[in-house]
DNA sequence: GTCTTCGTGTAGAACGTTCTCCATTGGTAG
DNA sequence: CTACCAATGGAGAACGTTCTACACGAAGAC
């Protein structure tokens, strides 16, 4: 199977010096003379060398970092992992993406597995574990950690700040004239603290005292029929809301199909707003007002952050993106 | 950093035995006995003991198969990926994904990639390149190719019936009294063949040929704005279309808005159809007609194939799935 | 001239597995 | 009682790298 691969021992021979030498000119190590560099690298291009990842995890780096993502099937996900390729895309490092599935037993399989891998490090995006379980991942290997607030010390963190992203929904929706506005969010089966969703919904609450006004939170899922069932049961009420903020633009999709089921037209019985602005929130036909979190800059943060990490740096930061509110079509003035 | 590790040396030593029987224990290998079993998995319990992925590779197995994704974007790969992971969920084996990009150049430089970490097996989702490169991977290790018409002998292959599934929407589109027609599809830069938007406008082509009328296919690209634009061009003839049928969902969005901005109503004015079937289309305020191709027994073809090919078989399966029309709200009777 | 020092190259031991022999044991056929 | 065999456990060599020593020569300092 593997017979015809080109090893380091092939270049050496060709090259007619040790082993040792090429490993040093392909690491762009110290104490190689400009010949040695030239006669190697001609070798190498010769026979086309290509260093074996897994030889090399046995003693130094893989070059592989890994981003283990929560669920593959978040449209704002696609972002997040453009930002890190394309900050990557010039470096040696290769990204391996990990499905960890919702479960906080499969995301813990997909890290150890990453880690038995030798990755040279983990980007974890919004992680369902305790603090107890990432700093255990992080002191295996480098970890910067997106999307959860209150990082430890033993890993960086980039965050969206949720809290104003939040207020700004509300502050929007209030300045329309909205008082009964009800919020949507994520129900977490697990024990894991300062995900995305919690935020938010703090930030929301603290919003709506501040305006002096009742909050109403809803917790169902992200996910469309989360935020369709959320909705019904919104809409079914006496002093139904005349504002739903969803925690999440597929949520908030939902609460659009409810809206149209049950009759009312958007904005003018319903406004509806939603986080993270994915693609399709700016499509004429959905028209979603959203707070943006720009998951490219979130990307690209985390992976410099990773490699800052990896090449040495010890202190841990803390990465805070500020979002901004995207007014489209489904927010507008109440009916008086 | 590594230096917490525990090896199979430790477990060894634990369990007073030698390496050799730990690694016979650990792959389940012939020739040991059930007091020998019992004594290494207590062992290995004990110390928490994960094989190390990376030094497995250099001999044997590494249990890892990648998928490589030309297009993080298109939400249709999340249910392929879904239907690998589920099948694969209760094996040995991890998946990594592989966001190798839209360029030859860098789908090529991460299937090398993969291979460089001695992935057990590729699944390789719509590669752009060359039939003499995709067989050059697959003597490298086992491959199966998702969404490529035509495979090679080296290799599995899963594809949808595009022929059939563009030959349903045109059948539909003429049921309704339709006979202008368009087809937007995909401008490939690359020399690649069989990929599926070829395939489909080929199945377009016959089918509009089988009601005698005349095809007119545009190139753009399988964007939002590549639909947009196509369907601009389109909307802006004398004699314009009364149905688009766009190769993707996606570019059926696009579509959408040209047709919004056109001031035209949709499907009074316009019918239109993707392909894909992908989960917004179904909202209500979407409702985008559109040929479902289930990602996820493609998917889980693809992972049962490949494991079978890791296993041994060496004679080449190309595995054909059958998709169906989803007859929504962007489709009607033209006006007359 | 001898002693350092520096720059360059190499030998050879890791790294954590797997896998091919080989040795030992106990049982059974003759 | 011998010869053979099957079943089990172990020794030790791979696998392709990196990395720590160290050797060697040239150049400079005294």
């Amino acid at each position: 199977m593997t017979s015809g691969r080109v090893t380091i021992a092939d270049v050496a021979r060709r090259a007619g010096v040790s082993t040792a030498a090429v490993s040093k000119v392909v690491r762009g190590a110290y104490g190689v003379s400009a010949e040695m560099q030239a006669k190697v690298t001609q070798a190498i291009d010769e026979l086309g060398y290509r260093p074996h990842a897994a030889a090399r995890a046995l003693r130094g780096r893989t070059y592989t970092l890994g981003v283990m993502l929560s669920d593959t099937r978040n449209p704002f996900f696609p972002d997040i992992i453009e930002g890190v390729t394309d900050r990557l895309g010039d470096t040696e490092y290769q990204v391996l993406l990990g499905p960890g599935g919702i479960e906080p037993k499969t995301q813990a399989r997909m890290t150890d597995a990453m880690i038995d891998r030798s990755m040279d490090g983990l980007i974890l995006i919004s992680p369902v574990m305790t603090d107890a379980e990432l700093t255990a991942i992080a002191t295996a290997t480098p970890v910067v950690v997106v999307g959860r607030h209150g990082g430890a010390a033993a890993y960086d963190a980039v965050v969206d700040d949720d809290v104003m992203g939040a207020r700004l929904v509300v502050d929007h929706l209030v300045g329309l004239g909205h008082t009964r506005i009800s919020h949507i969010t994520h129900l977490e089966r697990a024990r894991a603290q300062g995900l995305p969703h919690t935020v938010r919904a703090e930030g929301y609450r603290q919003a709506m005292r501040a305006h002096g006004l009742a909050d109403d939170v809803l917790a169902t899922s992200f996910t469309e029929v989360g935020g369709f069932e959320g909705a019904r049961e919104l809409l079914a009420r006496a002093d139904r809301p005349t504002a739903i903020f969803a925690g999440a633009d597929i949520a908030a999709l939902g609460v659009l199909r409810a809206a149209d089921e049950a009759g009312l037209s958007v904005p003018e019985d319903l406004s509806v707003a939603g986080y993270d602005n994915i693609g399709i929130a700016s499509l004429k036909r959905i028209s979603l007002t959203s707070v943006d979190q720009d998951g490219h800059v979130i990307g690209a943060t985390a992976a410099r952050l990773l490699v800052e990490r990896i090449e040495g740096r010890t202190r841990s930061v803390t990465s805070s993106v500020s979002p901004t509110l995207i007014v489209r079509g489904t927010t507008g003035r109440p009916r008086p």
